[in-house]
DNA sequence: TTCGTCATGTAATGGGTTACATGATTAC
DNA sequence: GTAATCATGTAACCCATTACATGACGAA
């Protein structure tokens, strides 16, 4: 029924928080702006703005009103849907926004998150760093079992692609590290970003949008996969 | 009906191209030895044998004789299945192998094809190199002007993230690059990886695709002399 | 007038996972 | 005796893509 599921919701949600916006346009914020993540088609999108709808957590606005087609020719194609985020889908995504479970480790679930660590309270922000670096530092130490177990029997090409493999790990977690490094001597100050918290208890949040003082170099390489291979 | 697609028919046929294998075997395998494909389910993996055998492509065979129960109790657990590549399941392999479109540049699909670059004859390797690397270039191109039309209007760690992917596609060029070249460089020899034995015996197929001379990869050793041919 | 982009959607299909069912053997 | 590993399989589901359908608008 719906659990369009994790990223994608993730991320309309997260840009829909910044502002309202069409379906199309959406689609390539997803591509661009926030490129990381791979491009979900429409296919996907649409289906996916509906469900959110019938969550409650998204609705539907007109998009060019008839008034602002006669005033701005430019607006009006055909008539967009601009969704806007509701105040449960706030909350809703807040809630999201605070979950530090193994699934946020996840390669592209981690990258998703990532992009939104702008709207995310630093200890979160914190416990999401250190858990994926953890769940990389497993995924090395399994490697470099196995690639002990079964250097020998390897040609050459399997090695070089193994090491290559190893090494953006590594990399990555060293990425992490100048990360999490910055965040824990960045910035105190709390420092309200938007989104003043309507109801309840008001989440006093540090979204200050931008880390300590960045670090360079790193590396990801979002493929080599691993599973849960129990 | 059949296309339990690409990557995963094609591992197995090229692990099964080394030796016959039963299907948990070629589970781990496909985990650790070849370490790069994500872990392929049992939910995949057996339907995909079925298929492949229907295909032709394989043969079933008993895995533990009765005897051989007896013999060395080490062996008979449940029954196994062991599967067999067909000569017609090797051609069909070799014709995967050769080929060289667009499809064989695809993130998932690339590392496969290195893996078993040692069974890849060398102009296709150059192929498929030269294919990956302008495919990433693409991308990066692409990256590129998409953070320059929207730099400004990104916060912190969207940019970082925009920053740190691109710095690692960067470096896969760079990889890329030093296995072009060294490709290049490398032996004239043919060194065509085709079936010299075509049945039967366990006979050692000399398959180690050592390359002309890979870049430094710290402990790696690839041979400088002549190794293989033996 | 045709092509490219904007804009929204649906149906079929693909390619994979999880959960389940089954059961023998080994290790503690 | 109970857990882990070996070993094979099926069915239900998930998430996303492709191809298709529709149509307006601007530019060449």
């Amino acid at each position: 029924m719906s659990r369009r599921s994790g990223i994608l919701e993730f991320a309309i949600l997260g840009l829909l928080r910044e502002s309202p916006m069409h379906g199309y346009e959406l689609r390539k914020r997803l591509n661009t702006s926030l490129g990381v993540f791979r491009a979900f088609s429409y296919g996907s999108l649409y289906p996916c703005l509906k469900t959110l709808v019938g969550q409650g957590w998204l609705i539907e606005e007109p998009g060019s009103t008839p008034q602002d087609a006669l005033a701005t020719p430019l607006a009006g194609r055909r008539a967009k849907i601009v969704y806007r985020l509701t105040a449960e889908g706030k909350e809703h995504f807040e809630e999201l926004l605070s979950q530090t479970g193994p699934d946020a480790y996840e390669d592209e679930h981690f990258a998703a998150r990532f992009a939104f660590f702008g709207q995310t309270s630093r200890d979160v922000r914190m416990r999401v760093l250190e858990g994926r670096r953890s769940r990389l530092e497993e995924r090395l130490e399994k490697m470099r079992a196995s690639l002990a177990r079964t250097r020998e029997r390897l040609d050459g090409y399997t090695l070089e692609l193994q090491r290559h493999g190893m090494e953006s790990v590594e990399r990555e977690v060293r990425w992490l590290n100048e990360l999490i490094e910055s965040e824990r001597a960045g910035r105190e100050r709390p420092r309200d970003a938007d989104a003043a918290s309507p109801t309840g208890d008001a989440a006093q949040q540090d979204t200050s949008g931008t880390p300590g003082g960045l670090p360079r170099s790193g590396e990801t390489r979002p493929d080599p996969s691993d599973g849960p291979t129990s």
